[in-house]
DNA sequence: TGTACATCAGTGAACGCGCGTTCACTGATGTAC
DNA sequence: TGTACATCAGTGAACGCGCGTTCACTGATGTAC
């Protein structure tokens, strides 16, 4: 029933045989939150999933579910700290490659792109239930991304860019650019895959916004300090 | 069992007695849609919402739902005709308040966040629902910020607002101003009513964000023309 | 190493419940003459 | 205006179904000695 998944998790693929029994209950896990990716990366939402749905596209039983999750929201908070590990993972990988300056917006946008689709379900996750759905999950992923916010603006300090700015400031500057990206994540996911040409109109129009925020926060004046 | 609905619809309110029996057919209609709203606004997402669920709400028998819609996805569409309409009648109001120019981005917040207010359930499915659920409503509240960018990209033209901006710019511009908007909307609207400084906080970095994102289009240089 | 016992991930039957949808109906409202 | 008929918004019973959850179970894996 599933195809092989991000994780290549699905119990029963042979590779099972020797694992430990603690490993197969990690495996089966990670297949129920599989499942659940799964089936909203078809375009459901996270409260419309049923428990029987998740495990009948995991491959067990449902009573299974409970020796995992106490309830669905307890699945749901597992993937917000999934979604949030990607979001961490993403800023390293930034970290990496900041050193070349030169058009560095473009190079950050092509190097998020390769990153989003390699973890879409993880975004369309994220950005769909950001502001819809469950308000505990809600405000889990929200909790995540302003910590994004903030590790990132902390990043942008410590690499010196725009030194004049104050750290309020830089947190504005990256609220928004978070924003911005989340949002494009959810436009360029949702387009059909083989449309390259509507696509790359996304991914330019996305580019620009960027342009004008940076723009922006480079001309920004910062009040006489208080004293 | 409902309180006095947003449009005042509830059916059975004594005002019905001298209605014609359309009127009454609109008014049992109304308070459908006012129903799912007011589930979405406990902290639901629409496509949790149930038929039985909906007409319990509005206090008419689940039968009744079919007399107005086809399914539940007819009345999701017709909630996003709704939102549409209030987003058209926050641009019309906005073109009232125009005239002075100062502080104009302060001015035009307030009488947003007053309108917001009015229109919470609204403004909480549009900015809910734009990238969760299902897709044919996704697509439908897509295409209806779309419509509101491109007017609202129309009426700062008219105005002569930043009059070197190419059109493209404009919208790239309002593009980003309205997902601001919106963000700020689901912010806003999360939060416990009775704590003005939190939301204070809130409106406050939206100014700013807004801010930037202007300061951003004023030095927006265009590529020089093609020919 | 071998044996006896404990653990516990996954099973399968069963439950009560609310769901969406069908159907024939009622009776007030609207219309034709 | 009055009467006879048509319309149709809302009703209420009934259906089959999938849901979440409980329970006692099985049998492979892990542990103690």
């Amino acid at each position: 029933m599933s195809k092989p998944s991000p994780r290549g998790a699905s119990i029963d693929d042979g590779a099972t045989e020797f694992a430990t029994r603690d490993e197969r209950k990690q495996r089966t896990r990670a297949s129920l939150l599989d499942a659940a990716l799964k089936l909203m990366a078809e375009g459901r939402s996270f409260t419309s999933l049923g428990l029987r749905e998740i495990t009948r596209e995991a491959g067990v039983v449902p009573t299974s579910f409970y020796r995992h999750f106490r309830d669905m929201d307890e699945l749901g908070l597992a993937l917000v700290d999934e979604g949030g590990a990607t979001l961490r993972q993403l800023l390293r990988e930034a970290r990496k490659d900041v050193a070349p300056v030169n058009d560095i917006i473009r190079r950050s946008v092509r190097s998020y792109l390769q990153f989003l689709k390699a973890r879409q379900m993880h975004f369309m996750f994220i950005a769909g239930e950001r502001s819809g759905g469950s308000p505990v999950i809600r405000s889990a992923i929200r909790n995540q991304v302003n910590l994004f916010v903030l590790e990132m603006s902390q990043d942008l300090r410590r690499l010196n860019f725009l030194p004049n700015l104050s750290t309020a400031t830089l947190q504005l500057l990256c609220g928004l650019v978070v924003n911005t990206m989340l949002n494009a994540a959810s436009d360029i996911l949702d387009m059909p895959q083989d449309e390259p040409a509507l696509e790359q109109a996304l991914v330019d129009n996305f580019v620009r916004q960027l342009r004008m925020i940076f723009l922006g926060a480079m001309n920004w004046k910062e009040p006489a300090p208080k004293a």
